[in-house]
DNA sequence: TCAAAAGTGTTCGTCCTACACCCATGA
DNA sequence: TCATGGGTGTAGGACGAACACTTTTGA
């Protein structure tokens, strides 16, 4: 490499963006922030900040999605890199590299709209578009990935309590996916992959208030699924 | 989002680097170059260099892989973003975010150790460790992004040439994978997946000096593989 | 006529799909 | 006893693994 020199150029702003994503009431849900100034006033944004001296990526990721939600060292928490975004235009204020990370949350705190966010929300995927800077390509992508890791990693479980039933593993499927999935053999398929999860034994529990009570499982030490869980081929043109 | 001062923290370098994947004479070989000085003189590392202010990371990364083999505007060429490197240590230097790329090349022309670079070179992977900065890990995860994406997209191609046989296609996979495939299932596999490989009507090429001419494909404009190609899963625990 | 590489055919098992059916619980 | 959701069984078909076999070339 060449000599370098700190200050040689006008410096870069490094930024971490989170797309993080649970199921609320059968529906994909998505982590926003309301912006409070210019530019983008008043739009909705992803939560992030940026990156310190003395932090990773990851770390600084961790850090914003507690301050923002509330949430300090989740059990439950999968947080991901996605991509990074470094188009010089995507910030009108300066030059911002952004790296942008996925994370999923079995459940859903209220966030309490902390340092940074006037408001912060939960909000049904695919409304309050369109998102402030690049945000609606980020999200996209963070769904896309998402739905292509289900496939063939254990990632689902990470939408999921510690405990959870098939059937609340199989809306996973069936939500991020937003296709239906026949039970029975949704069920034999993740049986089948050793390591994916595992019976809590005796334990059951009603899910609909009615019908026959499931039975619980836990999250195995597997991470890959050998072989995949396909999702429905979407085919339809003959070409 | 707070406040901001461009110049209130300590800057943040933010870099590229490539790991360069081709194939040689039926082996996996890396694009690295020597470094002139310290740290890590002498250790070979991944080509990369600096972002420039105007510039997004893609275009940076297609500036350096120019520069170190002077390639310009390779058609072959396929570049995909990895991930970002941004642990607080991984330069004693200085704070250096790294943007990490994945290449394939076709074909491999010599490079000819360009602006930075004392000594740029193929070598062949899996030598030459352990390289400077945490490039080992980069170059790992890149070996690793390569092989599971030949199961459920049409990168193989990337390795090829405009024109390749079927033979060359499956060389790809096997060299990658480090597992031998059965060529009469290989080819009906990606015969069957539409838009994964054209013919070229009548074309035909003598592969090994000997043996029947093969016919000759081109890449088609399908991008994913739907079903996947599986690669023989590697079981032998039998827990 | 032999070796080598491309290409075709066929068998057999496994896995996936689809649907029918039984079980346990609350109202 | 009915509706609801969990759980099991099973027949048929599609797909993949394995391998025998034919074709076309250069030596």
């Amino acid at each position: 490499m060449a000599a370098y020199d700190k200050y040689a150029y006008e410096p870069f702003a490094v930024t971490v963006d989170l797309a993080v994503l649970t199921l609320r009431a059968g529906a994909l849900h998505v982590l926003l922030v309301e912006r409070g100034e210019e530019p983008y006033a008043g739009r909705w944004a992803l939560p992030g900040g940026f990156v310190r001296p003395d932090e990773s990526a990851e770390t600084a990721a961790r850090r914003e999605l507690a301050e923002e939600t509330g949430l300090f060292d989740v059990s439950g928490l999968h947080l991901e890199q996605l991509r990074t975004y470094s188009e010089p235009d995507r910030d009108p204020r300066m030059r911002v590299v952004s790296v942008a990370f996925a994370a999923l949350l079995p459940d859903a705190p209220e966030p309490h709209g902390g340092s940074d966010a006037a408001d912060a929300r939960w909000v049904p995927y695919g409304t309050a578009r369109p998102l402030a800077f690049d945000h609606d390509r980020i999200l996209a992508d963070a769904h896309d990935r998402v739905g292509a890791k289900l496939e063939y990693s254990c990632l689902a479980t990470a939408f999921c309590p510690a405990e959870f039933t098939l059937g609340e593993l199989q809306q996973v499927y069936e939500t991020v996916w937003g296709t239906a999935l026949d039970r029975p053999n949704f069920r034999r398929k993740v049986l089948a992959t050793p390591g994916f999860v595992e019976q809590v034994p005796g334990a059951a529990r009603l899910t609909g208030g009615r019908g026959k009570p499931a039975a619980l499982y836990r999250a195995g030490p597997a991470t890959a699924l050998h072989p995949p869980l396909l999702r429905p081929s979407r085919e339809g043109r003959p070409a």
